[in-house]
DNA sequence: ATCTGCACTTGACACGGATCAAAGATCATG
DNA sequence: CATGATCTTTGATCCGTGTCAAGTGCAGAT
């Protein structure tokens, strides 16, 4: 459980979604803490009782461990329940570029509905438990749900929506801006979850952040060096406290 | 009709797509002559038969004209016919920043499904023609058609990839890289339509290629500069002759 | 408690591409 | 065909970021 300002190190508080981890593989949509955000959200009451039956749940990961390989056969979306995880794809040369951050809530396998294959490796930042939505059993549901078909539109023109304007916005400003962005988008979306959105813990290392925003580690670096000087925010190891937040949003500009 | 080398300027020979104006509105899809790359392509003929039924065809646009305006509501998806089409989108200061380029058989305006509303500016590059889908003939198709159900999430996600892989590749090659990607690129799409995959016409200028690249407008320019005084190539204008396309695409990196 | 490895920070330097500026080519117009 | 507007090329300079190289601090292992 990162992204939870902790005050004694190693002692993770757990998060809402899994405090009874033996309950987990019984516990439906509606009673996960996550239900407001999550791929059901906006299905009607007996959509979201039909979809319930086909989620897969429980499941965990340590950290490290993958969730998706790249080019296997598309079977399943993943859905984060607690933890996180990183999207990425590795070149023929070995270099590996991050294309986002999976927080709870968030789906991951998408962009397999291109060719049937998975295009980007997921793996977990820290010990995660997620959801499985075989695809067997949520093509069937698509001829009888309309809200859900149109969920799984919008969840595809939102991750697409995401990846175009993450191009524009990070295309057009310097490094500390990019950092600045990327810290101030964090913490909207934690935010979102009931998270603090000023004290967190970084699941992903400076280099995943750097690979993320087209940058080198020992750059992100200095950007959090600069804006710890200017009083901005603190920053010790991964523990992140931002201290004038507008000024990292401003910064950061959501330039539309 | 641009990405057709001619020797005579101003003597466009039209596509076999509109050959015969007059009749624009009338051809169905299977007598089209992108039929094998467009939406219905991979539909059955049952079905194609009854999508051909809700497309509005034969719609026209000079060059410079808007298709798409950012923030509208989203009323039906575009697919360009002949000519060519820029995708972009402009930030609160006025930069302008270029998501692609939109050729004959391509789908303009799916990212609008994420709000409901278009993100991006779609704009014709020169005299273009274009078919509308509209969004309330659509939906109810897909209740029936699993085929076509599939082909539309086919289409974003190959839509959310290709934006992925843009992102990758080009985080992680230099200026020149860049722009022999995008020639490589533009080639081997160009070849798909039928037309000379070495012989062809920008309809975009520097400025736009730089704007989708990261890139100024003067680097882009000194990329074919160079590639033109290494042989890769020919440059007069907006003409581009390719002589060594190898070259390019191995510096281009389709890298995985 | 000390060692070892890893992630991170900090510094020095070089280089690619942005920026500013100006000239040259091409296209649209009358 | 001449003219002005726009697009493109080319040159000179400067700055930001990548690269290389130490050095620091924390965490888990011995």
């Amino acid at each position: 459980m990162a992204f939870q300002m902790k005050d004694r190190r190693h002692t993770d508080p757990p998060l809402a979604a899994d405090c009874c981890p033996g309950a987990l593989a019984r516990v439906s949509c509606r009673s996960c803490a996550l239900n407001t955000l999550c791929l059901p959200a906006r299905l009607s009451p007996q959509e979201a009782r039909i979809f319930d039956g086909v989620v897969e749940r429980g499941r965990q990961l340590a950290s490290g461990g993958s969730l998706i390989r790249a080019g296997t056969r598309m079977d399943a979306l993943y859905v984060v329940r607690s933890g996180s995880a990183k999207r990425y794809s590795v070149s023929l040369n070995g270099t590996e570029r991050v294309h986002g951050f999976v927080l709870p809530g968030e789906t991951a396998g998408l962009e397999g509905f291109a060719c049937d294959r998975y295009a980007c490796e997921v793996a977990a930042l820290e010990p995660t438990s997620y959801c499985r939505i075989p695809l067997t059993r949520l093509e069937p549901l698509l001829d009888h749900l309309p809200g859900l078909r149109r969920e799984m539109l919008r969840l595809l023109g939102e991750a697409l929506d995401e990846s175009l304007r993450l191009r524009a916005e990070l295309g057009m400003c310097d490094a500390r801006g990019r950092v600045a962005r990327f810290l101030a988008d964090l913490s909207r979306r934690l935010e979102l979850r009931g998270l603090s959105p000023t004290q967190f813990r970084l699941s992903m290392s400076r280099g995943d952040i750097a690979r993320h925003l087209g940058l080198t580690l020992e750059t992100v670096s200095r950007a959090l060096g600069t804006f710890k000087r200017s009083g901005w925010l603190e920053v010790r190891a991964r523990y992140i406290t931002l201290l004038r937040p507008e000024a990292l949003a401003s910064m950061g500009g959501y330039a539309a």
